[in-house]
DNA sequence: TAAAACCCTCTAGTCGCTAGAGAGTCAAGC
DNA sequence: GCTTGACTCTCTAGCGACTAGAGGGTTTTA
């Protein structure tokens, strides 16, 4: 079948199969003489795979690691149990984060019940006021939402290690 | 002071300045003879104000929108406070998804209880059993962890709306 | 006066796609 | 046989919020 039947089975867009063959996700397939991609049965399946593991928000680094150990029978699968389990921590850990950050911004809305001028917003008012602990930044850990995979990156002075 | 300084006195990367200048958030500034940036104590505030944003998760978007309020004293607070909410139910929406996501999981993890050979891993048997209603793949809202601000985007078939 | 530290602009990389340009291929209807 | 439309190809740029580096110029310090 071509791409676009592949792509209709699995529910998935065509520029998204290209782009798992582009990462070492799906093999690169046989071509028609005019250069069309030709799939069959396994890659349906194979690419359902993919998706399911997308799904649960795993990252390709994952998902190309968990496929190589499949393609490997014979293998134990620890280091399958050992990926999930690591993007169990993701998850949980990015959950506990978002919490803090649910309840910092519910303090901070706290701050303004009623309709007043900009000037005089209580939000604004916090806002303005130094961080708690400025110039001591990289102790702190910073709270921001990213993706599971993506650690905090803003202004954290990760250069300055010393002073 | 130069821009260095400034990174220093609000403990952010010289990068970070000059990134948000380039996004309107910092305003153009006077430069010297030889082209250095020169800031004041105006800017250190400013500066802060915007890593508080930050770190409270905003998007440049909300940011922006909310120093542009905060320019004009008399007008009202009212969207300052819709900013905040909506921002709050962004939050709130990815603590959500994300325990579901950990609860499937967690489901999955316990599929693979001792130390088997990758064919007989009860995860790996999970990952290859088709997705629940996969055909229909547009009415399931997908679930995975992104920033608070991106809606989901695996393979979601955007495009084939018919059919 | 030389080296180190700072500053400038510009560009590319991160992640997981999505979307478009510009070109070629194929099937159906007239 | 020809046109139309649907499909496919490769290549490139865009998203968000930065980070990192190249390759240059300037300032400060020893």
């Amino acid at each position: 079948m071509k791409i676009g039947e592949l792509a209709k089975k699995t529910g998935c867009l065509v520029e998204t199969i290209r782009f798992d063959e582009l990462q070492g996700l799906l093999d690169r397939v046989a071509r028609t003489g005019s250069n069309y991609r030709l799939y069959g049965e396994g890659h349906v399946e194979r690419l359902g795979f993919i998706m399911h593991c997308r799904r649960l928000d795993m990252a390709l680094d994952e998902i190309r690691e968990i496929l190589k150990l499949d393609d490997e029978p014979g293998e134990s699968c620890v280091e399958v149990n050992a990926i999930l389990d690591s993007h169990i921590g993701h998850v949980s850990e990015r959950i506990r984060e978002l919490r803090q950050l649910e309840r910092q911004l519910r303090r901070l809305r706290a701050h303004c019940q009623s309709v007043n001028s900009t000037k005089d917003c209580g939000i604004l008012t916090q806002l303005w006021k130094k961080i708690p602990a400025a110039g001591k930044v990289e102790a702190v850990p910073l709270i921001h939402v990213q993706g599971a995979h993506r650690g905090p990156a803003v202004g954290s002075n990760t250069k300055r290690t010393s002073s």
